[in-house]
This record gives C-alpha cells, structure tokens and sequence, in this order.
DNA sequence: CAAGTGCTATTAACAGAGGT
DNA sequence: ACCTCTGTTAATAGCACTTG
C-alpha cells in the first residue's frame, strides 16, 4: 500500500439549526475550515480555507433554538448558503471532523451530497477526553478547561475557530489531540434506509446522495460498531411468542369467527394508528 | 461421565450526556 | 423538545476445571 504523505488536509464543520431533529429542522448557519496537519503529530499547521453563511429557514426560527445560539430571523433573512463554495472548501479534505459528528452529519445529509460520501470523525467521541481527565465532552466546557476565550459561544464560526485551538493543544506527550482523531476509525456510514426515514420526514428535503454499499462485517472488528452486527438471539422472546402462538392457535381452533373478527380488528386499528404519525 | 462451580465474554437494559 | 452513543450493571452463555 502507498505510504500517505506526511501532510494531510482536514475539515472542521459545525452547524446551528432550529432545532434537534434531522430532516424536520434546518440548518440556519453553516461553518467550514479547511486545514493542513501533520500525520506523525497532529499538530495543525493553517486554516487553509473557510466559509461561513447564514439561511433563512423555511418558517420562523422557534425561541428556543434562537435562546441557544441567539440567531434570529432578521440574522438569517433572504440569505443562502453558498453550495458551490462550501463544496469547494470540503471536496479536498481527507474527512470532515465535528463536535458530535452523527448531529451535524444528520442534518447535512438532506442538502449537501457530499455529506454522505466523506468520511466523518467526531472530536468528542474520537478523542478519550475522560482519560485525559475531561469529566465532560460539552466543547464550551473542554475550551474552558484549557483557558481557550470564547466571544461567541454556540455561533458556528466561533465554534469552529475554537475547536480547532483545542484540538491543536498538546495532549501531554508531544502530540495534538487531533492525532487520535486523525488514528481514529470514521464514523460508520449512515444506514441508507435510516437517510430514507429521516428524509421522509420533511416534505422540502431533496433524496439524499447515493450511499455506496454498507461496510461488510469483519470478524476483526468489535461487534459494537460492526453494522450488520446481529446481536446473539434469547431463549426470552422465542418463549414470550411461542406462548403467544399457541394462545392464537387454541383460539382459531376453539373460536374462529370471533378470532378472526379480532384479528382484522387489530389490523386496522393498527393501520389508523401509523397513517396519524 | 455427569453435575456443580467459577471465571470470562457477551448481551440487554438503563441512565446520562451531547448536539441545536 | 429528539436521537444517538457511551458507560454501567445485571443477566446469560460458554468453557474449563473439580468433585463424586
């Protein structure tokens, strides 16, 4: 296998949205930086390129979410992000990296295809912060704990500037914290029935990008992040539907109109229920 | 050889934390 | 508010070993 070059190229992100829900909320601003960083250290070298834009929702931004990041409709008002330019930005970097990588990845999903192509690190998962004695992964708090001033708290820009200082701290033993993250496997790629399902929630939302193949299970791997992982089957459900089957069967056998009736019965309530969601 | 015991690995269920 | 992941704890399975 060809040996990496000694330098690669990265990308943070980060997103604010109006709200927590993948495919039914919307990203209202958006921030990449592009940086270069060495593979034996981690040491990040330059920002190299960056972008950051606003977009007005589809409906008003709700209080809560404004109370957080403090971006207000008037913020956002007739503005658009800049796909060609985000795009630009994001094409030559090696993998995206973000504070809770599975939030920002759902979210971009649904209006970048790229999203879903790249691979994707976490820098609160990927990097052991509870070993390194961090009680907690919050970022804000991580950028207290290492004397990192921040302006604008919760504003993707600022959360971007910030995260890249902390990841370019020295973890302790010459190297940066970004150096696990750059070791670390990328998150596993989102399920293509799970893109469809979140996609189906918001009636705007464009089909999300082709999804190459799901990885194939290993047996060197843990089962925990294996994808195709099934876990090992119980004695308990098995038992809990036999008992259930033969309770249907001696019912069919003794009653089989009033069985019947109460099956379709079940069927259709049933039916009603899942077309009200 | 069968049954009992103890250790280890795996699994399920739950709580908590993190993102806006 | 919602979703996902992680860590913890308890339950379970599988194996090796001991004992009668």
């Amino acid at each position: 296998m060809a040996k990496k070059p000694p330098e690669g190229l990265a990308a943070f992100i980060d997103i604010e949205t109006t709200g927590l829900r993948a495919g039914v909320d919307e990203i209202i601003q958006l921030s990449v930086a592009l940086f270069r960083f060495k593979r034996d250290t981690g040491e990040i070298l330059e920002i190299v390129d960056s972008y950051t834009g606003f977009q007005e929702p589809s409906g008003d931004i709700p209080r809560e979410a404004t109370r957080i990041h403090g971006i207000t409709n008037e913020d956002v008002a007739g503005q658009r992000f800049d796909h060609a330019r985000i795009h630009s930005i994001i094409e030559p970097a090696e993998f995206l990296v973000a504070h809770n990588a599975t939030f920002d990845r759902g979210f971009l999903i649904y209006d970048f295809p790229w999203a879903s192509e790249k691979k994707w690190k976490c820098s609160m998962r990927h990097v052991n912060w509870a070993a390194k004695g961090f009680k907690t992964k919050a970022l804000q708090k991580l950028l207290e704990a290492h004397g990192i001033k921040v302006d604008k708290a919760h504003r993707a820009d600022s959360d971007v500037k910030y995260a890249i200082e902390l990841l370019n701290q020295d973890a302790g033993d010459g190297t940066r914290y970004f150096l696990e993250i750059v070791n670390h496997r990328a998150l596993p790629r989102p399920r293509e029935q799970e893109v469809l399902f979140i996609g189906s929630k918001r009636a705007s939302a464009e089909p999300a990008a082709s999804l190459e193949p799901l990885e194939q299970p290993s047996a060197d791997r843990p089962p925990d992040t294996n994808p195709l992982y099934q876990p090992r089957r119980k004695w308990l459900p098995y038992a809990i539907f036999g008992v259930l089957a033969a309770a249907l069967i001696a019912c069919l056998v003794s009653f089989p109109y009033t069985t019947v009736l109460l099956i379709v019965f079940v069927i259709l309530i049933a039916r009603k229920a899942s077309k009200k969601r």
